[in-house]
DNA sequence: CGTCTTGGTCTGTTCAACAGACCAATCGGA
DNA sequence: TCCGATTGGTCTGTTGAACAGACCAAGACG
């Protein structure tokens, strides 16, 4: 494991989590890879990272089994594992703790169980069944929280449209 | 904000949260101050945490809102404020998530509802009354995933006994 | 056949984390 | 009352990670 993001010596699951998803960056790309980013170039243009750290971690999410690095037609395609997927909950918690702390207005972003047609709760849970659906089940758009800036590119724009979670945005 | 820290440009909730508790070792300072952990020297005695680095880091948490500086007789307290009491749902779902990739014989804590006297399920929801609980109704024991080792010192001997969360573990 | 895109690697620089020295104020015990 | 330990830091020099940007090989595309 890379120095920095070692806490050894923790008997404590959450220092185990944070060792493979605390580092800079690791969590935004596991959030992209909900919202259906898969390619390495679409991975950097959501997020302004620099070539050298994405590729170390990408091939450190992928070393820990967060994410699948899977050949697709001339290039590769980076898809989250059951274990990442897995990480649903954990994602949603920490966006609307920042909806929260950070936005007035409300959810920048909503969650709908997709079976019962109904937004799922701040908790996470869908009021209609009562389950904690995984994000499988879930649509996503914008909610009242949004920024209203035109996006940037095509790749944000097609983000914004109501899209399954988990769904590849490109072949 | 400092360096490294700064994911600017991204409207995204997930984002402004990790700006917030993202940084190494944020979110084991929140973890250890639901445990009860309030003083400079003990937070640097469970984390092993450099002086420098804790002195900025529970800086930026109180700048931010999650904790409070409280002078306590003498010395000061770091607790909680309602804002990062709100962070609960997150961690209790990043232990979760650490537990099931790391702890092949169950959670390394457990957490019971005071109220209904009964264990909270993976999703942090209490079986009997239905409710996702506060961390102030929630007390903590060790679950059967718990190292074996004896407590390297009193304060986490003291932390592995059953206690309610929040509680402080010195006046 | 030349150009563009993709998916990287490599280099030099900057900045944060680290270990450890140092220090002032307070507390506790003899 | 005095002395040593504890608390809650600051400061310094070193190391390592992230950064911007140059470079490059392989394939797509016209």
């Amino acid at each position: 494991m890379a120095l920095g993001t070692d806490y050894s010596g923790q008997d404590c699951s959450l220092a185990k989590a944070l060792e493979v998803v605390g580092e800079r960056w690791s969590l935004l790309l596991v959030r992209d890879a909900f919202l259906g980013v898969t390619r390495f170039t679409d991975f950097r243009r959501r997020l302004g990272i620099s070539k050298a750290v994405l590729t170390r971690r990408l091939g450190s999410l992928v070393e820990a089994g967060v994410l699948e690095r899977r050949p697709q037609g001339g290039h590769d395609a980076y898809v989250l594992t059951p274990s990442g997927e897995a990480l649903w909950p954990a994602v949603h918690a920490l966006m609307r703790w920042g909806d929260a702390t950070t936005s007035p207005r409300g959810s920048r972003r909503l969650f709908r169980h997709l079976p019962c047609d109904a937004d799922v709760d701040v908790s996470g849970r869908c009021p209609v069944c009562g389950a904690t659906p995984p994000a499988a089940e879930l649509e996503t758009r914008p909610g009242p929280g949004a920024g209203a800036d035109p996006p940037t590119n095509p790749l944000s724009a097609r983000l914004r449209e109501p899209h399954r979670l988990l769904a590849p945005l490109r072949e």
